[in-house]
DNA sequence: AGCCTACCTGGGTC
DNA sequence: AGACCCAGGTAGG
C-alpha cells in the first residue's frame, strides 16, 4: 500500500513532540522505519513527515465507509481518511502566525521555539482525552501510556492486527461504566484511578454522552471546566486539559508541576519554592500565560511545556547538560 | 475559602 | 539491597 500526501510543510508540523508530548498515549514512533503508528477515530494510522508532505497510510479502520470495500480504502475513503487527519491536526490554523506573535511577546518562547517548532494541538476526541488524563494523575507519562492501552485492549474494539501487534480502538463510555469495571482495573494496576474511570464513566452516561460533550463545547469555557469538575476524579488541571485538547477551548491552560516550575522560575518568582499549587496560584499561573499569549494561550504553553520535557531534552555526549537538578528540601 | 494529607503503582536515585 | 522520592493531581478532611 502505497503513502498518501498531505500538502503540510516540515515547518508547521513536527510529529515527534506533536505525537509524543504527553497530549495523546497512543502513538509509538518506529526508529528503523522513520514512521509513527497510532491510532484515532477508530482507525489506524502510519505518519510519517517529508520536506513538503505530511504522508500518511490507514491499516485499518472500523469507520462504517471502510467496511464495505477492505481493499480499495486508499481510492474510495481517502477523502474521509484527510479529512479525519486534518482535523486531528487543525491543519488549517496558521502555526507559524502564531509563533512570530507569541516569540514577540516572550523570550523564553522565543528560546524554545527554535527545537520545537511545528508542535501542534491536536484535536482530540473527547472521550478518550477525557479517560486518559483521569489516569493522568500523579503518574509517569509511560505508565499512563500503558494504563491507556489496557483500556483499548481490555474494553475497545479490535480493528486490525499488523506485525504480531494487535490494535484496539478506545473503548465507549458505556463499556466503562459497568460496576465492576473497578475491581478490574485495580487488578490492572489502575489503583485509585479505577474507581474514578467507573464513577465517572457511568456519571457521562447518565448525562447522555454525546449531548453532554457536544454541550460542553458550546460553552464558554469557564462554565465547561467546572462542568468538567463536577466528576469524580476531574480536578482543576484536568478539567482543563479536557478544555483545551478535545472541547476547543485554546484558552485552557493546564497548571501541572512542569508549568508551575516554568512559571515560578522565569515570571513570578514570589511563587517559588512552594509545596504544591493551590487554587489561587493556579488561576495566577493561567491568567499570567493568558495575558502573555492571548487568547490560544493553552497552545503557546504546550510549546513550553513539550519544551520542558525531560526526553525531549538534548542529550548530547557532554554530561554536563543534565536536565534538571534534583531540588533538596532543606 | 484555603491548607493538609493519603493515595495505587512503578521507575529512578542515592 | 532497600528506603526513599517523584510522577502532567484529586478527594476528603
Amino acid at each position: 500500500m502505497s503513502w498518501n500526501k498531505l500538502l503540510c510543510n516540515l515547518r508547521e508540523l513536527q510529529l515527534s513532540g506533536t505525537l509524543n508530548g504527553g497530549q495523546s498515549f497512543r502513538w509509538e514512533y518506529n526508529k528503523e522505519m522513520d514512521e509513527w503508528t497510532g491510532v484515532f477515530s477508530k482507525t489506524v494510522w502510519k505518519l510519517r513527515q517529508r520536506e513538503e508532505f505530511l504522508q500518511y497510510k490507514v491499516i485499518g479502520s472500523l469507520l462504517q465507509s471502510i467496511v464495505q470495500k477492505k481493499n480499495d480504502v486508499e481510492f474510495d475513503n481517502n477523502g474521509v481518511f484527510e479529512g479525519l487527519l486534518k482535523k486531528y491536526f487543525r491543519l488549517d490554523f496558521n502555526l507559524s502566525d502564531y509563533y512570530t506573535k507569541w516569540s514577540e511577546k516572550d523570550d523564553l518562547f522565543k528560546a524554545a521555539c527554535k527545537q520545537f517548532y511545528g508542535i501542534r494541538m491536536l484535536a482530540q476526541e473527547p472521550v478518550e482525552n477525557l479517560f486518559s488524563f483521569i489516569c493522568s494523575q500523579n503518574n509517569h507519562i509511560s505508565r499512563i501510556s500503558s494504563m491507556v492501552e489496557k483500556l483499548c485492549k481490555h474494553y475497545g474494539e479490535e480493528i486490525c492486527e499488523q506485525d504480531g501487534v494487535t490494535y484496539y480502538s478506545f473503548p465507549d463510555v458505556e463499556k466503562l461504566s459497568t460496576p465492576k469495571v473497578e475491581s478490574e482495573l485495580r487488578q490492572l494496576g489502575f489503583g485509585y484511578r479505577a474507581k474514578f474511570i467507573q464513577k465517572s464513566a457511568a456519571q457521562i452516561l447518565e448525562w447522555e454522552g454525546e449531548k453532554w460533550f457536544a454541550g460542553l463545547q458550546d460553552m464558554k469555557y469557564k462554565e465547561a471546566r467546572l462542568e468538567l469538575m463536577k466528576l469524580c476524579g476531574i480536578g482543576p488541571k484536568v478539567a482543563d486539559c479536557i478544555c483545551l485538547m478535545s472541547l476547543n477551548h485554546l484558552e485552557a491552560l493546564p497548571v501541572d508541576t512542569h508549568v508551575y516550575q516554568i512559571a515560578a522560575q522565569n515570571y513570578l518568582p514570589h511563587l517559588r519554592g512552594k509545596k504544591n499549587v493551590t487554587e489561587k496560584m493556579y488561576s495566577e499561573i493561567g491568567d499570567h500565560f493568558r495575558s502573555l499569549y492571548g487568547d490560544y494561550a493553552g497552545w503557546a504553553h504546550t510549546v513550553l511545556f513539550c519544551a520542558d520535557l525531560k526526553k525531549f531534552q538534548q542529550t548530547t555526549d557532554s554530561e554536563d547538560i543534565k536536565p534538571k537538578k534534583r531540588r533538596k528540601k532543606t
